[in-house]
DNA sequence: ATGGTTGTTGCACAA
């Protein structure tokens, strides 16, 4: 059972893409975020037509995330359940697939330390935290994956000047990881590879991708018994290549049955 | 160099 990641930032302007790559690849689970649609306008219909069930979570412009899977969808939750107010941004979304709770995440930016939404990144984290506190157990198949816009160590970053005050690298930043690891989940693609220069973003300025500069920060996190069964996982860099590419590429983990 | 590029119910703002 493979399950997959991807930011594709805007699923309307990369429907094309997507729908070339799932052909291709036939992820069991594919995650996506930055859909930048509203629920009505998600393409359903389509995927149904691929051969898969898939579940939205949108509020148009900004954000919105969603769960395609071919594996079966059940017990479908859009944002937190945590039990407080509903988080104002369409930011993750989670279902039961083949046994796996899975949760697609888009995890806030933060654009800079000194921006109020920095802060809401950092709270939007210790809600992820009550969430899956709420939602499961660390003893249940859970895997957390998605775009967490933080990279885990410093051999997840390319640019140097990034680890001098900049967002995604900070000690507060990493600490929400830190939570997270407590909780239960760790970083499956870690689990498989200790090589520096793995990344999973890459901007598309001043021609990074072709650079090599970038980062890694699309994580799939998995609990204990996730963990065991991860056979492997592989950043799809072709899929950041070519014609009109997302910013991101897929990042896939596998679980043996 | 506060640079560069892409996306959006865009013409500014988020990434």
């Amino acid at each position: 059972m493979r399950i997959v990641t991807w930011n594709v930032n805007s699923l309307k302007a990369r429907l094309p893409r997507v729908t070339e790559w799932i052909e291709e690849v036939r992820p069991e689970v594919l995650c996506l975020q930055e859909t930048k649609m509203a629920d009505e306008a998600f393409p359903a219909l389509h995927f149904e037509e691929l051969g898969y069930t898939g579940a939205h979570f949108g509020q148009g412009r900004w954000n919105g995330v969603a769960i395609i899977s071919r594996v079966g969808l059940d017990d479908v939750v859009a944002n937190f359940a945590d039990g407080i107010e509903p988080d104002t941004e369409a930011r993750i979304i989670t279902a039961t697939c083949a046994g796996v709770r899975v949760s697609s995440v888009y995890v806030p930016n933060g654009r800079a330390v000194d921006d109020p939404h920095y802060e809401y990144k950092l709270d939007w984290l210790d809600r992820l935290v009550a969430h899956l506190e709420r939602d499961t157990s660390p003893s249940a198949d859970v895997v957390v994956t998605g775009d967490f816009n933080i990279a885990p160590t410093d051999a997840d970053v390319f640019d140097p000047a990034m680890l001098d005050g900049g967002t995604h690298v900070t000690p507060a930043e990493r600490d929400r990881l830190a939570a997270l690891a407590d909780w239960g989940l760790t970083d499956l693609f870690r689990g498989h590879h200790t090589a520096d220069g793995l990344y999973s973003w890459w901007d598309y300025r001043s021609g990074s991708f072709h650079k090599g500069h970038g980062m890694r920060i699309d994580l799939s996190l998995g609990t204990a018994s996730v963990a065991k069964r991860c056979r492997w996982s592989v950043v799809d860099r072709n899929a950041r290549k070519g014609e009109s590419p997302s910013d991101h590429a897929p990042v896939i983990v596998e679980l043996a049955d």
